[in-house]
DNA sequence: TCCCGTCCTTACCGATCGGTAGGCACCTTG
DNA sequence: CAAGGTGCCTACCGATCGGTAAGGACGGGA
């Protein structure tokens, strides 16, 4: 069975936003790549906010089941924190294709009014909080501590994820391919390091 | 003194492209906020393209001038990297513009051939690497780790940057403060506890 | 056979895009 | 006073934007 016209636009509406953002691609780009007119596109999707709007949907879901295989994949709170940022790595082409979308969500949400990445990141957040609180030694951490420990961690996974192309292009492909491999357990020892020495009473 | 028609330009265009990106911003939304018409931009300046490259010009030499203060300003190489990075948090509005506009640079930069950002980055990355290379510990360690590790650092701060309207409407405003206060602190935390283990030979 | 959805087309709309041409007011210099 | 450059304007261009209207090809069911 073959992709229905309505997936493959999605599809192909994903990437191109990912690549170009919003306002950098037109419904009949789209259309156009799957040979279609743009009128094929508005009879399966109302207009280009809605059709983006689902692709926003479908990637926050994704991410949702990202985190749960996540949790569920291990015992100790340590390993589920970095098997999240692990998966959360980008590995195939779709995930950096997700990670680039989702950047540039975060870059619009000030002014275009897409509440989607705020009602999918707070319930993410929240859960990684409660994770990392029950590992031990970051019990009795404060919430803004820990909030500022995973945004770091999520900071630096997500930057390095839309940065590939650009270090590639600065390193070449060999030295990039040595920076790719020395990434996660360059991120795993982060984690532990932290871990070891949760915060010291900083009392600010 | 007051500031030229050009400068004024120059200072509204980094703005709104940092706001909505290239595509999401015409010239003649640019001229407006300064009550002209696009044709006196087009007076001040070739084209888009030409404006846009000069906004990224200047961007990347503040970018080169805080590196600069930033090793200038302290003996240890350790202190100097933290210096850096304090550095590259948003103070002010213009350090978050800045930011949010060169996010939005290393996205694009996979399709359209926009040079700036590779030149400017490539120095800077390898400077940190040399500065890194100086603290104890590090001295031994290969370049992708060593490139890793700071680019874990660079992406922990700029993520967070782009995010401070987010995580503000996630969280409200009291909430948000105690994230922003604590950042830092955490921040200097784990540039600490991985100077203080720098690798565990992984030999991968 | 006729009819009705499904899926996609051509034709068109007003608005806006980046950019060109040409002119007008003002200031400086001779 | 005349000449020329500066800084901005109005008028206009073709291309493209998101979206509407209407119709045609095609398949399944009555």
């Amino acid at each position: 069975m073959t992709k229905s016209t309505r997936d493959q636009l999605l599809e192909t509406a994903r990437g191109l936003f990912a690549e170009r953002g919003y306002y950098g691609v037109s419904i009949a780009n789209i259309a156009d790549e799957l040979g279609l007119t743009k009128q094929a596109l508005l009879y399966h999707f109302p207009n280009k906010d809605k059709l983006y709007g689902e692709v926003l949907h479908q990637i926050s879901m994704e991410l949702d089941a990202k985190k749960q295989a996540a949790q569920a994949s291990s015992a100790s709170a340590e390993d589920q924190l970095k098997a999240l940022l692990h998966a959360l790595l980008p590995d195939r082409d779709d995930d950096a294709v997700r990670i680039r979308l989702l950047m540039r969500e975060l870059l619009d949400n000030v002014h275009r009014a897409s509440a989607v990445e705020t009602w999918y990141l707070k319930p993410f957040l929240m859960d990684i909080i409660d994770l990392v609180k029950s590992i031990g030694g970051w019990s009795r951490a404060s919430d803004s501590d820990i909030l500022a420990f995973i945004y770091q961690l999520l900071g630096a996974v997500n930057y390095y994820a839309i940065s590939e192309p650009t270090l590639r292009g600065i390193f070449g492909r060999r030295r990039f391919n040595a920076l790719k491999k020395a990434f996660a357990p360059q991120l795993d020892a982060m984690v532990d390091s932290a871990i070891r020495q949760p915060l010291r009473p900083q009392t600010n």
